[in-house]
DNA sequence: CTGTTAGCGCCTTCAA
DNA sequence: TTGAAGGCGCTAACAG
């Protein structure tokens, strides 16, 4: 008795259609719905009823159709939701968001730049009023207010290179050599240098922190104890191998630990990037960390500052500083 | 020479604009645009040159706002994008939505029923296609396609509580009966549970799962060992105590692998989740581990067959159950 | 207080 | 192959 012809959900209920049940015009079904004051009880009541008769819905994307209206999304890429680290910063992001009332359009771009382009592409057309991005590369032209019709643009985990945008970032340097130059109070000479820096703005500083901190305190330059590509086991080899390593970020960090663990060798580790239950490693480590959740709070703030323009436009590119701290693990606190 | 007012980004160019540039009708645009063929190659490329200048953007929005036509959204709930687990889950719905052409609009609910509703009912405004739940209760009412106009949802580690719709979930309670009945075939007859079932629907299976085990060795059920609200630590305290213990999930695992690190007392852990480097632990450890990302992507597959039709919507729900398998951390492979 | 008119940006339909 | 008309669902701006 069906002619095998799927029907697609029935079209919804329009304000047209409840205006009709309820036996007034649209404009009052608008206005009830809207909840202006002048519109009276008796009206109200009926086209409530309706609303609820028919579960009425109203349709956010028609209501932003009108002129100049805005649509209430912002965009947000980030390269890795499987990552720890940017799925607490789209926690944080999505927090912020929401408690302005803005809702998330999220994109994940697997740290590929195409990726990236296409979904700030169809972020625009979607008609978002803002994107946040974690970019992929150190091309951000895309990402460039100016060819995206003056969407506001924010930038995450590194400055932009190019575009003037509004950027969260670390004092990756500062905290790299802070951290590295503890390690050499520590009576560490040979120090390794573990994660190349790659094309990354990030992995670049967090490099440079190292040498400025050796420079620092007139430790030689040692190209053999950074330059391995292939890892901790091939430094362990060197004839006059290191006795401590920083690791770049906490991917190395745990290569680091797992080495100490396999090898029984001593080698004193730091890290950037936190790194979950390193309390239970039973080992001394020390890592540099930060909030996530709290780069994506910022992040939105600044993009929503743009949004509602109490960051004017033609205001310079500003630029957020999340503070780092340096957690110890393994070690007895001092008496 | 301005007076104060802040310009919010000046009006976006439309097909209107494009065409008057171009000297073409609105219509000619729009065929180019969507590649209709039957558009002359001198018109088109026209048009093609007008849309560059003005950097023109298709809108979304408005296409979508044409009868029955969809908006190509898809929208995903979950309790706690802070939690691995969920924000893995997340990327496994965005990379199969991704993969059909569909965005994904975010909320976290924090866990609060509230939250949850709101933005059900934001999604549903905001007309997505569909919507993947991770529900933070055991009341589901709200996601009943009945009272959301016949759209199609799909929850995730929790069957549905009242409404028939499909879901993705684990064999919770099988699961961890295996688990348990291989922590008691160890020699373990004192086996504690860590974590209180709550009203969830994950909580009681495990719980299931565990006394199921321990009636199938006739071993006895002892309430001391199993509502222990504050922990391992008054388990530790009882007369008898447990030689081992389940922990519900891997917050409750970690407790108790930091009990064991900090008392010294040996206790088999066992437990619900995988744990993130838990082969730097240094001891036995025991879990039942899945893939969220897969939880993920098959719960936005479900979703995506019904907005497609080809799971029709008469069709009864279908149930997704995800493998879960063992892990041993610390435990040294058979010779 | 309520309704009418017109139009947001796009696309289906039909005519040229 | 191209264009004109009309409408998707909603809401400003104006009557009444």
């Amino acid at each position: 008795m069906h002619n095998g012809v799927v029907t697609t959900s029935r079209p919804l209920p329009t304000m047209r259609d409840v205006a009709a049940h309820a036996g007034v015009s649209p404009m009052t079904v608008s206005r009830t719905l809207r909840g202006d004051p002048s519109v009276s009880a008796d009206f109200r009541d009926r086209v409530l009823a309706s609303v609820a008769a028919l579960s009425y819905r109203t349709n956010d994307a028609a209501r932003s159709l009108k002129a100049g209206r805005a649509s209430g999304l912002i965009g947000l890429a980030v390269t890795n939701l499987g990552n720890p680290f940017y799925s607490e910063f789209a926690l944080g992001a999505e927090s912020e968001a929401a408690d302005h009332g803005y809702r998330v359009l999220l994109g994940n771009t697997g740290e590929d730049l195409a990726r990236e382009k296409l979904l700030v592409g169809d972020f625009a057309s979607r008609r978002v009023q803002g994107i946040v991005v974690v970019p992929a590369t150190a091309t951000h032209d895309h990402l460039d207010p100016a060819v995206l019709d003056g969407m506001p643009v924010v930038l995450a985990t590194s400055p932009p290179n190019g575009p003037g945008v509004d950027s969260v970032i670390l004092d990756d340097f500062g905290a790299t050599r802070a951290a590295v130059l503890s390690v050499i109070d520590e009576g560490h000479r040979r120090i390794a240098f573990l994660g190349l820096p790659e094309a990354l703005w990030t992995g670049r500083e967090r490099m440079r922190g190292y040498r400025a901190a050796l420079a620092d305190r007139g430790l030689p330059d040692d190209p053999a104890l950074y330059s391995a590509d292939a890892g901790i086991a091939e430094l362990a080899r060197l004839t006059d191998p290191p006795t401590a390593v920083f690791a770049a970020n906490n991917r190395h960090t745990l290569a680091a630990c797992r080495h100490v663990h396999e090898s029984g060798r001593p080698l004193r580790i730091y890290g950037f990037d936190d790194v979950p239950s390193a309390d239970l490693f039973q080992m001394p480590l020390t890592v540099v960390t930060y909030s996530p959740a709290e780069m994506g709070r910022a992040a939105a703030g600044l993009l929503i500052d743009r949004i509602a323009g109490s960051t004017a436009a033609e205001e310079p590119p500003r630029r957020i500083i999340v503070a780092t701290r340096v957690k110890n693990y393994g070690i007895a606190a001092p008496a």
